[in-house]
DNA sequence: AGTCAAATCATACCAAAGTATGACCGTTTT
DNA sequence: AAAACGGTCATACTTTGGTATGATTTGACT
């Protein structure tokens, strides 16, 4: 939210009034405990306590809105859409397939990878695409990314 | 930067010391100015304007830290990178069709947004694969969103 | 004028991708 | 027990992708 130029204003009044309430309470301290042989002593003491209370305040005041935010550059991490990946029925053989199609992989890379035999990963394929209702790899590839099912 | 536990110390000692500092100093007012008729409101002016300081000064350096560094999440946005496409002898055509492939258009599809033959956009994409250094077109894909070729 | 790179197209062939269909085997669910 | 589901494999077929080779055109650079 951005200030406006009377609630600055404002803030002045408030100080200004602070810094006279202050004076009054010594004034107040003054007449009290001048009477007294060491009283002298006790009023500086809190006026000087009290006129490094009110630096603090005011330093804390004016200083306070240095909170700088910074738009920092961030590679925005992957986080996995099970939600979408239930949703469209999507099993774990056919995402492990997806992976590696993304990786740039060919049925037969996969299959051995997987440990399977080659129709094995074309029907995994076949399934997904249907479920992904695309037509090639790279499609699924651009949509598995869009969905949030792969990085 | 982390703080060590002596630096913080040695902060404190520092506080200690400019204290003892100030108070030299009022012990020293205070034997220069008490002898005065009016020498009592003078030295409570100075003691005031010191310990308001020093409040001030005291809060700055304890709530300096203050400046937060929200690492906010940015999408990233995409910068080509001309240098590495002309490194590698991409041509705009070439560059086209990696584009469109990535995508997940077939070669026919492309061909018939180039308006170009079948053949044209299989000759770019073999060109493409020898230049990237890879053999199908998802792993082309793949290379040139890493070489920040494509978005 | 000659060279060179990019872009275009073609033809032919092989490899990979994708489709269709059917079958088998465990789990899990009903 | 039966149904449903996920995973597996196979066979046959069509489509698309990729390779190889060669040819033509156009614009830029020398």
């Amino acid at each position: 939210m951005q200030k406006t130029g009377f609630s600055k204003y404002k803030e002045i009044v408030y100080y200004g009034l602070a810094l006279a309430a202050l004076l009054l309470v010594l004034r107040f301290l003054e007449i009290r405990y001048l009477v007294f042989a060491h009283g002298f002593e006790i009023y500086t003491a809190i006026s000087a306590v009290l006129f490094m209370a009110l630096g603090i305040w005011l330093a804390i005041k004016l200083f306070k809105p240095k909170t700088i935010v910074v738009e920092k550059e961030k590679p925005l991490e992957f986080n996995f859409d099970a939600s979408a990946c239930e949703a469209m029925g999507i099993s774990k053989r056919e995402l492990e397939v997806l992976q590696l199609m993304a990786q740039g992989l060919s049925n037969g890379e996969i299959a051995e990878r997987l440990f399977v035999s080659l129709p094995t990963v074309k029907t995994h394929g076949a399934r997904l695409f249907e479920k992904l209702d695309v037509k090639r790899r790279t499609q699924a590839v651009e949509k598995g990314k869009r969905l949030r099912l792969i990085p």
